[in-house]
DNA sequence: TTTTAAATGCAACGCAGTTGCATTTACATC
DNA sequence: GATGTAAATGCAACTGCGTTGCATTTAAAA
């Protein structure tokens, strides 16, 4: 299944298949969110794989185009495998400061922001939210 | 002039007028866009104020309102006075990868995110862009 | 099976920012 | 103007995330 799945990404975008690698997929495919590498290693469980070798597995995976890197304001970065099309990298997240959770909110349209600004070449765009999740609202205050 | 102002602002925000503080305050004044604690330090000049002292000057500035913190993608903090209403410190932050700097977009309207999804709590919105300013893709490529 | 470029582990490093604590200072009160 | 006090400062040490260098191992092509 999902085992399965972390091989066919990694086949496609020609990286060698390795334990390390497999797993640290495997752990992102598992949690459908943005992690840090803190939460990868966690998962991992220390001693299995070498938390430098998690960062560089990572940095491969962005470079791949297939995970992509998530600013939260703690200088923390969070790594998510990104199943939107390389082209549409940009959508919000969402960050709730209850329950901790990074979420990709697809549903919105980013304005298109270069139309306004005469000669500016935008790049990348990153639209950041924080606030409480719907889970965590409900869940009274 | 200058001085003049950042005394006031101070005192508007009842902090203690120290010769850091108004330094500090100047410099932002004066930049008219966000800078580093680097960036600020360098301008300062070494040995006349503490690198720390600095840390907790800004502090102060992005707690009682008046300065905005910007989080740009080398996991450094930019800071940069707030001349907007308190109310609406979110506007879009424009990052040049080829000059380096920052700057404030307040022309754009940011999109209402929390009307979309239900029982979201939006407490903060930050909208980054990165690319290449007017200023340098005039300048040739 | 052999070869080789890429991946890994380990140790040390770099940098932004923070914390603790003793000392100094702005400013309110007398 | 002198005094008292909470806040600001300087200094040193520390934290945490991430990176770099280098020797060793390994996936996968030949």
């Amino acid at each position: 299944m999902s085992d399965q799945l972390a091989a066919e990404i990694l086949k496609e975008h020609s990286l060698k298949q390795t334990a390390g690698r497999l797993a640290i997929l495997l752990v992102l495919i598992k949690a459908g969110k943005p992690l840090s590498h803190k939460d990868i290693c966690s998962v991992l469980g220390d001693h299995f794989y070498d938390p430098v070798s998690v960062y560089r597995s990572l940095d491969s995976f962005v470079e791949a185009g297939f995970v992509h890197r998530v600013e939260d304001d703690n200088r923390t970065r969070l790594f998510a495998l990104c199943t939107c099309e390389k082209s549409s990298h940009c959508h919000p997240h969402f960050f709730c400061r209850r329950c901790g959770k990074c979420e990709c909110l697809k549903k919105f349209d980013i304005p298109a922001i270069s139309e306004l600004q005469q000669d500016y070449i935008v790049e990348e765009q990153r639209y950041y939210l924080k606030g409480v999740c719907s889970c965590c609202s409900k869940s009274g205050s």
